[in-house]
RNA sequence: GGCGCCAUCGUCUAGUGGUUAGGACACCAGGUUUUCAUCCUGGUAACAGGGGUCCGAUUCCCCUUGGCGCUACCA
């Protein structure tokens, strides 16, 4: 099989931090859509060799937001509720995770579980003369560190350990089991160059590349040894991820040398940026993919959102909306930007409400159920206002001018709740308070003839229009000010239906009364 | 500081060696509307600067500037 006929493997390889990262998110679904272009494989790792940022369910988190949002995986580490009976043969008991299970060929696919291969394969590099022993303390590091800062010179590693300790000694250390790290041999004043997929030629001079610890003195490896040894393990032919990973790439293709081995494809994804065109960043608002979730985006809307942050399919494309189908079709890795994206949340609002505006009244309640039960006015509410019929009726005139799901009700709190006004605010313009009088009773009226079962929102508009002639506002103003208390709402004809003719009935009695 | 990456409206972007530099969000104005929102119409708004190459550069090259990233026994 020569290389272009090879099959696309390509991976997500996360550090588990309790939240998924929107950023982290558009680089797992780049990944996704590339795989499913490619009919390649796209597998999730988890990077934990960090043992001091352990926490605790963060890997499952991002396995279950990963799952939420739709991005599926053909290998890896699977929540067990995620996991099909028909698929129970395949299954390996995660040893880290006990809510998970593992499926594929290439695991385990926690790193925390593969320490004895990157200790192998670190030994295998000191023994070839590419890697070196070096004992030294952090004290001294950060001593050598702030002299060379000092002297404005680049910190790196002066390789006392290299220079000083015969093979003896440090047999001799070795033995007393003094703490030790395994670090690159990075030859001096080489060229690394490489073809990156989105940013084309990119070179380094292996002179400024720091001799980079490979294994640490707790015996785990750092990112750069975990994550070479593995993307050559588990076959990985693309490697995609974020633009911060940039200047350690030549470090990586040092290690695929010292190997021997097939250096994969790389390509580097722009960041997200805050509106300050700092890397997106926690302290400038919410950065986390569940955050969004949380606030009543829709998934649909927060991954077509992110999919166009750094990629557009180009050739005079004016589309704006696109479904992960028509990602999948169109998604081409070369026409990803080089540059940065500001993550712009009013272009997420506007999507989103895209969306919401296309859900059926079904979906919509399925959706916003959760958000009016956390709000006060709606726990609040009589029984009666809390029916799936009610809260259909009140989203169906809530959908066209709402932009997320927290903002569910809160423009319209007289669905829920008495309402209560100023007798003055029921008159049109300059009308009297008889006039005012007439125009409810008039309303009064029609909707009484209007049969329960026959109050729908085109018949109550119609025989209301049909009585208002010319001078709608002389009915209309006062009958919706009756009916909401509001300066500002929806039809008088959406508020009666919504309300339904008792109530309806009620609160117009009520404004003459007050009259 | 060193190394690297990047550069079209405020934001996301299309685009070409010759265009009135296009679209979307946001913003502004007008229309529809009983109000608000939606919706419709229109508008403001960009090729960072300087050198080249070329008949001609926003487009290709170089420099400057600016922004960002990396510079850990984090990832």
């Amino acid at each position: 099989m020569t290389e272009s006929e090879k099959k696309v493997r390509v991976r997500f390889a996360p550090s588990p931090t309790g939240y998924m990262h929107v950023g982290n998110f558009r680089t797992a679904l780049y990944n996704y859509l590339f795989a499913k272009k490619t009919s390649g494989d796209f597998l999730i790792r988890i990077e934990d060799t960090d043992q001091t940022r352990f926490v605790n369910g963060a890997a499952e988190q991002l396995l279950q937001s990963m799952n939420e949002m739709g991005i599926i995986w053909s290998e890896g580490n699977y929540l067990k509720s995620q996991v099909k009976d028909s698929e129970s043969q395949k299954l390996v008991e995660s040893k880290t995770y006990p809510n998970t299970v593992e499926i594929g060929e290439f695991g385990p696919y926690a790193q925390s579980e593969r320490t004895e291969i990157y200790k192998k394969y670190a030994q295998q590099l000191v023994n070839d003369g590419h890697a070196y022993y070096c004992f030294c303390e952090p004290a001294r590091l950060n001593e050598m560190r702030e002299n060379q800062q000092k002297e404005k010179r680049a910190p790196m590693y002066d390789r006392y350990c290299l220079a000083n300790l015969s093979p003896d000694q440090i047999n001799q250390k070795l033995k007393e089991k003094c703490p030790a790290t395994i670090r690159l041999k990075v030859p001096k004043d080489e060229i690394v160059e490489f073809d990156d997929m989105i940013r084309g030629k990119v070179s380094f001079n292996t002179s400024n590349i720091d001799d980079q610890v490979l294994l640490k003195s707790d015996g785990f490896p750092t990112y750069h040894l975990a994550n070479v040894v593995d993307d050559h393990l588990m076959q990985i032919t693309h490697v995609i991820r974020g633009e911060d990973w940039l200047p350690s790439t030549p470090k990586h293709i040092l290690l695929y040398r010292a190997f021997g081995w097939e250096i994969p494809v790389f390509a580097h994804l722009p960041l997200l940026l805050n509106p300050d065109r700092s890397k997106l960043s926690k302290r400038q608002g919410d950065v986390a993919v569940e955050d969004y979730l949380a606030k009543g985006y829709l998934k649909e809307a927060i991954l077509n959102f992110v999919a166009m942050l750094g990629w557009n399919p180009g050739e005079g494309s004016v589309q704006e909306i696109f479904s992960m189908e028509e990602l999948i079709e169109k998604f081409e890795l070369e026409k990803v930007h080089k540059a940065g994206a500001v993550f712009d949340i009013k272009k997420l609002d506007w999507i989103n409400g895209q969306y919401i505006k296309k859900l059926s009244a079904d979906d919509l309640l399925e959706n916003a159920l959760p958000f009016f039960t956390e709000k006060d006015f709606f726990a609040k509410a009589s029984d009666e206002k809390k029916t799936d019929d009610y809260l259909k009726r009140v989203l169906t005139v809530e959908k066209e001018r709402l932009a997320k799901f927290t903002d569910v009700g809160e423009e319209n709190k007289f669905f829920f709740q008495d309402i209560s006004y100023e007798k003055e605010m029921l008159h049109w313009k300059t009308n009297t308070s008889e006039e005012t009088i007439a125009s409810l009773n008039t309303a009064q009226t029609v909707l009484d003839e209007i049969p329960e079962n026959d109050w729908m929102l085109a018949k109550i508009e119609e025989k209301l229009l049909a009585v208002a002639g010319d001078k709608r506002g002389d009915l209309l103003w006062p009958l919706r000010m009756a009916l909401t208390g509001a300066q500002k709402s929806p039809s008088p004809f959406e508020c009666a239906w919504v309300l339904g003719k008792i109530e309806t009935l009620k609160r117009i009695a009520e404004a003459i009364k007050k009259l």
